[in-house]
DNA sequence: CCAATATTCAACCCTTTGGGTGAATAAAAT
DNA sequence: ATTTTATTCACCCAAAGGGTTGAATATTGG
């Protein structure tokens, strides 16, 4: 049986995360003009500044976002790091497929040598 | 307003595979094993083939994975390709964030010019 | 103190999702 | 021809998602 290492909870939390599209051009918005209010995020959207305020709380869970909270205004900003653990589970992925391909490789060229 | 182009949903749909650590779990034993029967693959996990079965459709929904029947009996195999996908969503990001510093870098050179 | 502003909390609605079971379909084996 | 095997289809269910509205909370401005 496979069972879920802890660590796979992050990496699930930020890739349900980014899967949503309003989300990710919030992300957007932030990497573009750098801290911003909620209320100015939500400015952009055709969509009730509650919406919005989730949509923030899930990308702050998963660490995608900061809160710097200045008296009744809250300043959100990106945060790109956690997308480096997609890259990381990628590039491990990547390397288990070259292993199996190098030793169906080397299976190949055995049988090559025994002819 | 902030519109949303059609290319996004394929992104969204990768990422939403991929959300699932079941179903990550099952893309790592295919790029381990290579082409593999679904009800091999639902061996390895404590859930019904039925619902391992609705997971691979998910996966091949994203085309991260394909299908190969032959007779009754249907060879699943990963495909990474769509990850890349990923990949340029956050070099995107990654670009814009650096854009926006290299002014903010050039506005406070400014700065330092006039005194 | 009072009104306006910024944000979240709480409740509610659909729809989607992830799981299950039992039947249906199709191919292989006996 | 019948049974076994491989897989999906059709439902059902509880939980989670994404949206709304209205109230609550907290801070700022007059």
């Amino acid at each position: 049986m496979v069972e879920y290492k802890d660590t796979d909870e992050d990496l699930s939390l930020i890739l349900k995360a980014a899967s949503d599209p309003t989300r990710r051009a919030l992300l957007t918005m932030l990497v573009q003009q750098g801290p911003t209010r909620v209320t100015d995020l939500a400015a952009n959207f055709d969509l009730s500044l509650n919406s919005v305020s989730k949509h923030i709380r899930i990308l702050e869970t998963a660490k995608l976002v900061e809160r710097k909270t200045i008296g009744r205004t809250h300043l959100i900003s990106a945060n790109l790091a956690p997308i480096n653990l997609i890259d990381q589970w990628f590039n491990n992925l990547r390397s288990i497929w070259d292993l199996r391909l190098d030793k169906l490789d080397s299976l190949l060229t055995k049988e090559t040598d025994d002819d």
